[in-house]
DNA sequence: CCGGGCCCCTGGATGC
DNA sequence: TGCATCCAGGGGCCCG
């Protein structure tokens, strides 16, 4: 479900609720097809920032030592959410009606962390000293964020140089740039006029494809991201993005700049809309 | 190391 | 109404 937008969404409305704040209760699902490492460690700790990379949110806790980090890793996965509300009392529903909840860390102020994630794909992990290798590899190996100076148009331009697959898969895969999923990779390439199935991008295509990452992720946080099923914040809320898509999930209307009907097929293994008039190999 | 295929899990929408 | 099928915005793993 959340890409960027949608967790920098989320990050800003942790932030206030999670800061400084004391854990003094964990719980987390036993099933064993959850996906939750060494939740244990959270216990006592003090959550010192909420941090995005990608799509991940980092949240560094307090260890009271300079000399090793302890950091809680939390990926929403495709259907995963996080709400903050009061701990039940005892005897009373913990989770006051919502349903698949897979981790609730109690906070020193009365109030609950609440991860639902019916699917499972989401993840929850304690991390020290950044060895993200082991637990969670993607986020090793993650490329530099689009909002930052990091990402620059030499080093975008070079790594689509670099390999010949789609550049849909490309914009998926994270090594290249942080944070692009499905939904924003169908409207960056649609903004750029390139065929997501493309895998010969140059130079100055590949300038227009990041200025379109950019464009296009700073106004999805500015509306608090796409709302397109699952997705919700933490207060509940859906976000405003999805009445501005031009390509995602518009398969079978007539495209925005030139009025060719959008097409939909799969290409890196993910349903792709995109349109066969304006968006060239 | 790469690209492609398949898998993980659950729920909602759709069609018969 | 009931059942089968398909689809979903995530990443990981395995194979050639």
């Amino acid at each position: 479900m959340p890409e960027l937008p949608e967790v920098e969404s989320v990050r800003r409305q942790l932030l206030p609720r999670l800061t400084g704040r004391r854990i003094v209760g964990v719980w987390w699902d036993p099933h064993p097809h959850a996906r939750l490492h060494d939740l244990e460690r959270l216990r006592e700790r003090r959550i010192e920032r909420v941090d995005r990379r990608g799509k991940f949110l980092v949240c560094p806790l307090d260890t009271g030592t300079r000399d090793t980090t302890l950091e809680l890793v939390l990926h929403l996965g495709m259907t995963g959410a996080l709400r903050v509300g009061p701990t039940a009392v005892p005897g009373a529903d913990p989770d006051a009606g919502l349903t698949h909840v897979r981790v609730r860390l109690d906070l020193d102020d009365g109030h609950t962390l609440r991860f639902r994630d019916p699917r499972r794909f989401g993840r929850a992990s304690v991390v020290a000293d950044r060895a993200y290798h082991q637990v969670v590899p993607t986020l090793a190996t993650l490329g530099p964020e689009p909002l930052s100076e990091a990402f620059t148009v030499e080093g975008f331009a070079a790594g689509l140089a670099a390999t010949r697959a789609p550049v849909k898969a490309r914009l998926l895969d994270q090594r290249l740039v942080a944070g692009v999923g499905n939904i924003y990779a169908d409207e960056a390439l649609w903004q750029a006029r390139i065929h997501p199935a493309s895998r010969r991008i140059g130079r100055r295509r590949a300038a227009t494809l990041h200025a379109a990452i950019v464009t296009i992720l700073t106004a999805a946080i500015e509306r608090e991201g796409t709302t397109f099923r699952d997705y919700q914040m933490v207060n509940g809320q859906s976000g405003r993005y999805a009445a501005y898509l031009a390509a995602y999930g518009q398969h079978g209307r007539p495209c925005r700049r030139c009025g060719t009907i959008l097409r939909r097929r799969v290409i890196a293994q993910r349903g792709t809309t995109y349109c066969p008039g304006c968006q060239r190999i």
